[in-house]
DNA sequence: TATCTGACGCTC
DNA sequence: AGCGTCAGATAT
């Protein structure tokens, strides 16, 4: 046989088990196809998406053709596939998980199961088997015959235990399965109808129609008078679609499908753009302008306190990417929590953006991706998910807030968004900005060390002072007899911001603070069944809900544990926190911004606007309250309890706490007007506390890299986290120690430690028991291949995570 | 001894 | 991931 086209196919099945390209002969109808495209193509007994990753010329022998292109060019440019190739190698996870990131909907086909009888059934023997059932059986059999492919969704309603009927024809193959494959996410279109003839004629037939064929002379009237009209137009005009397909058929209009791109983001107000740059920002886009039109890659840190305007750096940043015709991705932390951000971006590029967001359909988000594919648009702006865009032109990628947890990915493949953001740029040669008043110790380290250009902004804009902070001892509160959640100066504060008119953010540090339930007789904390975790009290629904499995339980009269009746809710919940407020201020609009208010979509967006608005004096909140906004009447910031998160055994809690604190800070004296902030702690001698009060980052980097050194802790080291998981609590602490002795035997390469295993902080998530290892080493790359090759991530029951945010 | 359930392995 | 094969366990 003599040697011909091949592609190498990585089958879309998110499965380590089938880590390989496949080959598959290209048809010659289909000799367009090169690398990148996805493609439809047989794999054992049903049809699978395909991402071309090679091409070869062998022989043929043994191979299955591609049935089908799946899209009419190539979806993978040669930065996409780098990016992907590297990622499945950096975090291990395979080519299959990495690439699919970059598709909207993870898969470009959606199967349709669906069953039909084969041709050569031997209705005698289906007799003879049938006749042992009810006779059910026979009626849906009859009925799958006599309507060819039949859904299961149309089954059910058929017989209400329809599940073991099927399996029954299956086993004696009475029935196969045809699974049908439609195309997912496709562009929407619009449905438009232009005459078929010239206007004399459609003029003239418009007036040989009978009298009362208005329908028909609505529609070509308004056709002579706008060249065209949409679905919605006829609808306005009430015109049925049956009289269109008439008049086509006559041939007197046609009918056209034309894709639109949808635009969810399109209503959202635009923000003018301040034009004016301050002196460290023109000083800043002079390191930056020259490296964006270099087109080679480069990195940069900008780090700028709090109100100092990274985004109008970045918005020039873009702006100058713009001009020299290439495209850029901006990642934020959070959408729903970013709106200020992308109104800003789009009152300086209105349509040259698209937004991303995890409410966008499928079909949306593969429309913004095609407008930048296509070149319609130019800059996308979104969460970590938005680094996968299909940009074809990449020249920048900007990351704010660089050293939010959210920007590592919780779920298979556990990607840092950062990490992948600089390998992407390095592919493709472009620019990236990290974006911070709080970096991340390791960008820092890694800045100061010249992998990333430091850049500094340490002033505000307009000069506007950075707020005064008083850090209230609370153990000094209680020795003087105030047991409130309010210390007296924030009291105080409270007070004269209200006189002046002038609004106040609260800030509840909630990490360890929930409102658990305790019996005050024996101290028996109320937990979910299924998770090693306390259950937390809803008093909008007097529920007791597990966070982690989200189950629902009443509370109990008593306790379960001792029967005693003195069970109480415990905790300082921003419910408690807002009772307080109100008793304190009964004439203050106090609004509560927490994961029971803003469940609803976009309710973040509507809070905040609100309050902007002035509706509100007082904004009282979680972690929420702390971002994104920029609010000029806000003058005072409190701090329930600054510290709260310190105590947690985390190596991170106080780089957590610091850039909680700053944040929180930086939300006071936007404006022209000076800020107040109060923080109440009791560990006021803390240095990530004095640190925060001081709005000083460089000292508490110093303390902090100190510790990081001596501990052997990132940046430092290189963690790995391994978790074992098992629906048995033996089982798990066993395979878990099996895996540590295999490590610890094979991981034989200097300056590695494995620490564990130890069981998870929470135990027990959803009835499944958990177990960590930690690996700290000093040769990542070394390490992450030995563990590849001892195929543990394969393994269904362990999760290996590289970089892990989370260690507990 | 016939049938069922679960581990293993293959898919170009 | 499915889906088929094979082997061991279980009902008959």
């Amino acid at each position: 046989m003599p040697d011909n086209a091949t592609a190498q196919v990585i089958i879309n099945i998110p499965t380590r088990k089938i880590d390989k390209p496949f080959s598959y002969v290209i048809p010659a109808h289909l000799s367009a196809i090169t690398i990148g495209w996805r493609v439809l193509v047989p794999f054992g007994n049903r049809r699978v998406e395909g991402f071309v990753v090679g091409l070869e010329i062998e022989s043929t022998q043994g191979l299955k053709p591609i049935l089908e292109a799946l899209d009419n060019y190539p979806w993978f440019d040669n930065n996409m596939l780098a990016t992907a190739k590297w990622l499945s190698e950096y975090y291990l996870c395979s080519l299959a998980e990495a690439m699919r990131l970059f598709i909207p909907g993870q898969s470009g086909i959606k199967i349709q199961k669906s069953y039909q009888t084969p041709a050569e059934l031997d209705w005698e023997h289906a007799a003879i088997l049938l006749s042992k059932k009810p006779a059910e059986y026979r009626t849906i059999l009859t009925y799958i015959y006599e309507h060819g492919p039949v859904t299961l969704n149309n089954l059910t309603k058929l017989s209400s235990q329809i599940n073991p009927i099927i399996k029954f024809f299956l086993q004696h193959k009475l029935i196969i399965t045809a699974n049908s494959i439609n195309k997912r996410g496709q562009a929407a279109s619009l449905t438009v109808i232009n005459l078929a003839v010239s206007r004399e004629v459609a003029a003239d037939t418009e007036k040989a129609l009978p009298k009362n064929n208005t329908a028909q002379r609505r529609l070509l009237q308004a056709l002579l008078h706008t060249q065209e009209l949409t679905t919605v137009e006829l609808r306005r005009l009430a015109i049925a679609p049956n009289t269109v397909k008439k008049m086509a058929d006559q041939g007197l209009v046609t009918v056209r499908n034309v894709p639109v791109f949808r635009n969810s983001y399109a209503g959202l107000n635009r923000q003018a753009a301040n034009l004016s740059l301050t002196a460290e920002q023109l000083q800043v886009l002079q390191e930056l302008i020259p490296a964006i039109r270099n087109e080679r890659y480069s990195s940069f840190l900008l780090h700028g306190v709090t109100g100092s305007g990274k985004t109008q750096v970045y918005i020039q940043a873009v702006a100058e990417a713009r001009r020299l015709n290439k495209q850029a991705i901006v990642l934020v932390p959070e959408i729903a929590l970013t709106s200020q951000i992308i109104a800003r971006f789009q009152a300086a590029f209105d349509n040259d953006i698209v937004v991303i967001h995890s409410k966008l359909s499928v079909g949306e988000r593969y429309d913004a991706w095609r407008r930048l594919q296509t070149g319609q648009a130019g800059i996308v702006i979104g969460a970590r998910s938005a680094l996968f865009a299909p940009v074809n032109q990449l020249g920048l990628i900007i990351i704010d807030e660089e050293h939010e947890f959210t920007y590592k990915q919780e779920e298979a493949p556990r990607y840092h968004a950062r990490e992948v953001a600089l390998a992407r740029a390095k592919f493709a040669a472009a620019t990236v900005i990290l974006g911070s008043a709080t970096p991340s110790i390791e960008t820092y380290f890694q800045a100061l060390q010249g992998r990333h250009k430091l850049l500094s902004m340490k002033k505000r804009v307009d000069d506007a002072p950075m707020p005064s902070v008083t850090v209230v001892d609370m153990r000094q509160e209680l020795a003087q007899g105030r047991r409130s959640v309010i210390s007296l100066p924030l009291q105080d504060m409270l007070t004269e911001t209200l006189a002046k008119k002038e609004q106040a953010i609260i800030l509840l540090n909630r990490r360890g603070y929930s409102t658990f339930v305790l019996c005050r007789e024996c101290g028996h904390v109320l937990t979910c069944r299924h998770c090693d975790i306390s259950l937390v009290y809803h008093a909008p629904s007097k529920i007791l809900r597990c966070h982690y499995c989200q189950e629902k339980q009443a509370v109990p009269d008593v306790c379960p544990e001792c029967g005693s009746r003195y069970i109480k809710y415990f905790g300082t919940g921003t419910q408690k926190v807002e009772e307080a407020l109100k008793g304190l201020f009964p004439l203050a609009k106090i609004i509560r911004m927490d994961q029971d208010t803003t469940s609803r979509k976009m309710a973040h967006a509507k809070i905040l606007s609100a309050f902007a608005a002035g509706s509100y004096d007082i904004l009282l909140g979680t972690q929420m309250v702390a971002k994104g906004h920029d609010i000029s009447n806000v003058t005072a910031v409190g701090i329930i309890s600054a510290d709260t998160a310190l105590n947690l055994p985390d190596f991170r809690a106080a780089e957590k706490t610091f850039a909680l604190l700053t944040q929180a800070a930086g939300r006071a004296g936007r404006g022209s007007k000076t800020g107040r902030v109060v923080m109440q702690t009791y560990n006021p001698e803390h240095y990530a506390i004095i640190a925060g009060a001081e709005h000083n980052y460089s000292k508490f980097y110093q303390n902090e890299i100190g510790f990081r050194q001596q501990l052997c802790y990132p940046p430092y080291t290189s963690l790995i986290k391994i978790t074992v998981q098992s629906d048995n609590e033996l089982t798990v602490h066993r395979q878990a120690s099996q895996l540590a002795a295999e490590l610890t035997q094979k991981l034989s390469i200097a300056d590695t430690a494995i620490i564990g295993p130890f069981p998870a902080s929470v135990n027990k998530i959803k009835d499944i028991f958990r177990v960590n290892i930690l690996i700290k080493t000093q040769n990542l790359a070394a390490i992450t291949k030995e563990i590849y090759s001892m195929n543990i991530v394969s393994r269904n029951n362990v999760i290996v995570d590289i970089d892990p945010v989370n260690v507990l």
